[in-house]
RNA sequence: GGAGAGGUUCCCGAGUGGCCAAAGGGGACAGACUGUAAAUCUGUUGGCGAAGCCUUCGGAGGUUCGAAUCCUCCCCUCUCCA
């Protein structure tokens, strides 16, 4: 364990936003080496999602710098939780999942921590170990244990009140069962997201209402979706998957802005916060093109989900596809009915392709201008028959070869 | 339990008998521009081989030549009262 305590707070609290109170973690790190006992560090997951997304990651990252000071990483997947869903940030009640979703779920976050987390040193826990057999009257003397108006402080449970719109009473449920599951763990300290904020809370009272220690709560900042809005999600679409290919990872990262850019390398990057200042002035003094400087980001994490080499590759493809515009390598394959004649009426080809969902969006898209064969662009709808291998290209990303 | 407000297209939201496939915004897609799938500007945004026709406004019926709009019943949400 690391015993130099200056040395484990500065990185523990990079890039963390707030940590309830500092103090309390001081003491606590001092006491962990004084008594040769890793703290217990939690962090709880939603398995809603079955892909992991550099949103979490941010998160992740923070338990893997607690690793390598030696403490004790609990990865707590909701699994039961996840039967009420979360509806911190939500603006409205999330249909609950299965029980087979979320076992379903639940595995496939396990296999992809391992990208950043040491196995060896992470504790695995599932709340419904304790939660599934929790008698009614226990959860009863939980739900005494804090109040509808506290409740209410929460700013999403606010506004949504306030806005009229429904809360379902299971969802006040939910702080009260995360608070408890620092109870069954003994969490020396919690880590979430901002929004987690409320939630992190309520697990310190809840400890101290069982008669333990409050954890320290330490939140990290929530990534911006791809949309630069928003928070990265899966149900919002504006995420990037850590499981994702190469390619489809690559291409998303530099379609962020360039002013997104600049966040997504704060939260993101391994380089020092002095490094990233650089590029910034760089590109103000028109030394760098934002578009490399882009490139750079997209690059470093590609090579970290996936290697080097897979980097190198959706790199130079990236490039030829869009500086360049050629077409790229690997694109799906159309064999046009043998029996059609020499002309064919293309929006029902790009539909049996499943280039596009319908005729209509097909044939509005040839009005647009949209759609090439081999670099030529259609104004008909009906065409002569091309030859073998003919490139038909929808927009700059939708690929189709006519066999 | 009583009284009232509401449920509209991917989302938010206008529309209160025909001019409604339904304003506006968001998102998405496309074009132009660009050393970016950036920014900006412009356009498109239910389906149909496209003529007109078909499906869509919580659900089921009904009135009417004609219904998102009126009536009946039902489901869901919210507010106030109990």
């Amino acid at each position: 364990m690391e015993r130099d305590i200056e040395k484990s707070l500065e990185l523990i609290n990079r890039g963390a936003v707030e940590v309830i109170s500092p103090d309390e973690l001081k003491k606590k790190l001092e006491k962990a080496v004084s008594d040769n006992r890793p703290l217990r560090v939690k962090a709880g997951f939603d398995p809603t999602a079955p892909d992991l997304h550099l949103g979490h990651t941010v998160l992740i990252q923070k338990m893997r710098h607690f690793q390598e000071l030696g403490h004790q990483v609990i990865f707590l997947i909701g699994d039961f939780t996840g039967l009420i869903g979360d509806p911190t940030g939500k603006s409205e009640t999330r249909p609950p999942l299965t029980p087979e979703q979320v076992q379903e779920n639940a595995a496939t976050y396990k296999e992809q921590i391992f990208k950043i987390l040491d196995p060896e040193k992470t504790e695995i826990a599932f709340n419904s170990k304790w939660m599934q057999k929790m008698a009614s009257i226990d959860m009863i003397r939980l739900c005494a244990k804090y109040t509808v108006a506290r409740m209410l402080e929460r700013e999403d449970f606010k506004q949504r009140f306030q806005q009229q719109r429904p809360i379902a009473i299971h969802e006040f449920i939910y702080p009260l069962i995360q608070g408890y599951d620092s109870v069954a763990l003994k969490a020396d300290v919690e880590l979430g997201g901002t929004d987690q904020k409320f939630n992190l809370l309520v697990g310190r009272h809840i400890q101290k209402e069982y008669g333990q220690e409050p954890q320290v709560v330490l939140t990290m900042p929530l990534l911006e979706g791809l949309d630069g809005v928003n928070k990265m999600s899966k149900s919002l679409g504006n995420y990037v998957g850590i499981t994702e290919e190469p390619a489809s990872m690559f291409g998303k990262l530099m379609s962020i802005s360039d002013e997104l850019m600049f966040r997504y390398y704060e939260l993101l990057s391994t380089r020092s916060l002095d490094e990233i200042s650089q590029l910034k002035q760089g590109i103000e003094q028109g030394k760098l093109h934002p578009k490399d400087v882009k490139i750079q980001l997209a690059f470093e994490l590609v090579a970290r989900y996936h290697g080097e080499d897979a980097a190198q590759k959706a790199k130079s493809q990236f490039v030829a596809q869009f500086s360049r515009g050629e077409v790229p390598e690997d694109i799906p394959e159309y064999r046009l009915p043998s029996d059609s004649g020499d002309k064919i009426y293309l929006p029902k080809v790009l539909k049996e392709a499943g280039l596009v969902h319908s005729t209509s969006e097909a044939r509005r898209l040839i009005k647009q201008g949209a759609v090439s064969l081999q670099g030529e662009k259609v104004r008909q709808e009906e065409v002569d028959r091309p030859s073998h291998g003919t490139v038909l290209k929808v927009g700059k990303r939708r690929f189709l070869k006519l066999l």
